[in-house]
DNA sequence: CCTACCGATCGGTAGG
DNA sequence: CCTACCGATCGGTAGG
C-alpha cells in the first residue's frame, strides 16, 4: 500500500497500474489483483492509505493545541511541513490535489471518495475558525467557510510551488498569506 | 485541436489518446497521427490551443483596463467567467491546473511547456501588481510576487469548487478573497 | 500467492 | 488521409 501511494502520487490514481506495482514489489498481477478484486478496489485503498498518512502528518500533531486559532496556526504549519518533507510518502506531491483534478470531472466511487475527503477536510477548517472567532482571536464578520476556502487554495499553491517551480522559499511565502488571512503569529 | 482541448480537460493530456481522439473526429488513428508525428507532439499542440483560448478569454478582455490595479481587477474577473462559463472549451475545468498537477513530478517536455506557460502569467500577474503598488493603489509594502502567487491559489480553489463540488456561490467567494487580497472594488 | 491466458487498447510503423 | 499490422501493456479470469 506504502509503494502504491507513492506511485499514485507520481503517475496519479489512474496511472498507477497492477502491472507496474506488481513489478516493483516483486509479485504477479493476479497475485496483486486477488488483495483487492478490481482496480478500483486498489485506488480506493490507495487513497484511504493516504488519507490516513495525512491525517497522522497533518491533524494529529495539532491535536493537542488549543481549539481555535492557536489549532488552526497549528495545523497550517504541520501542513507545510507536510508539503515540504513528505517526499518519502508522497514523492509526486499531494495525493489529495491530485486525485482531485483528475476525478474533478468524472463519475464514480474514486470521485465520491476524494470529494468527501476534500469536504470532511475543509469542514474541518471550518470548525477551528469558528471556535476562533467564538473565542475573539478572529474579527466578528469572520466568514469560516471562507476562511476554509481560501486556506485550501493557499495549499494547492504551494504544491505547485513546490512540485513545479522547486521554489525553495515556498513555504515562508504560505506563511505570510497565513498571517494576512490569521493575522501575525504571537511570536512576530 | 478544439475537440483535443476539451478531451484533455476532462481526461488529463496523458488520457488524450490517439484512438479515442481518432474516433470521435470519424478519423483514423494513423490519420490523427500524421498530424502530429508523435502522441507528445500532440499533446504540446493541445495545451498551446489551450493557451490560446486562455489568453483570448482573460487577458485579452482587459487588455484595454489601465495598467495597474484597474487591469489587475478586470484580468480577475475575466478569470472568473472563464472558470464558470468556458464549459464548451474546457467540460473538464481548466486543462493548466490539470496539466499542472499532471506532469510536476516528472520530466519532459510537457512539464517544461506547463511550467513555462504557468510562469509568465504568474510573472505577468506580479507585473500588473508592480504597477499598481507605483501608483499607489496597493500599499508600499506589497510584495508584488506574492499577490500573484495567492492570485493563482485563489483559482486553483475556484477550479474546484466548481469541478469537485458544484458550488454555485463560488465565484462570490473568489470575489470576496480578492477584495480582501486587493481592497474592495471601487464599486462597493 | 502462482502461471497461463483472454480481448481490448496503447503508441507507432509500413506501404500506399 | 487510408488499411493493415507491430509489440507492449492494460484490467481481468481460469485453474491451481
Amino acid at each position: 500500500m506504502e509503494h502504491g501511494v507513492a506511485l499514485a502520487s507520481v503517475e496519479g490514481l489512474e496511472g498507477l497500474t497492477l502491472g507496474r506495482l506488481a513489478t516493483d514489489l516483486g509479485m504477479s498481477k493476479a497475485g496483486v489483483l486477488g488483495h483487492f478484486g478490481t482496480k478500483e478496489a486498489l485506488q480506493l485503498a490507495t487513497l484511504e492509505t493516504g488519507a490516513a498518512a495525512f491525517r497522522r502528518l497533518v491533524w494529529e500533531p495539532a491535536r493537542d493545541a488549543e481549539p481555535g486559532l492557536p489549532r488552526l496556526r497549528a495545523i497550517c504549519e504541520a501542513w507545510i511541513t507536510y508539503m515540504e518533507t513528505a517526499r518519502d510518502t508522497f514523492p509526486g506531491g499531494c495525493l489529495f490535489t491530485t486525485a482531485s483534478v483528475e476525478f474533478d470531472a468524472r463519475d464514480g466511487a474514486l470521485r465520491d471518495a476524494v470529494a468527501r475527503l476534500s469536504g470532511l477536510w475543509r469542514r474541518r477548517l471550518a470548525l477551528e475558525a469558528r471556535a476562533a472567532v467564538a473565542a475573539g482571536d478572529l474579527p466578528d464578520d469572520t466568514d469560516p467557510e471562507q476562511i476554509a476556502y481560501e486556506l485550501v487554495g493557499l495549499y494547492m499553491a504551494l504544491n505547485q510551488e513546490i512540485q513545479l517551480f522547486g521554489a525553495p522559499d515556498a513555504g515562508d511565502r504560505t506563511r505570510r498569506a497565513l498571517d494576512r488571512l490569521l493575522g501575525p503569529r504571537p511570536s512576530d
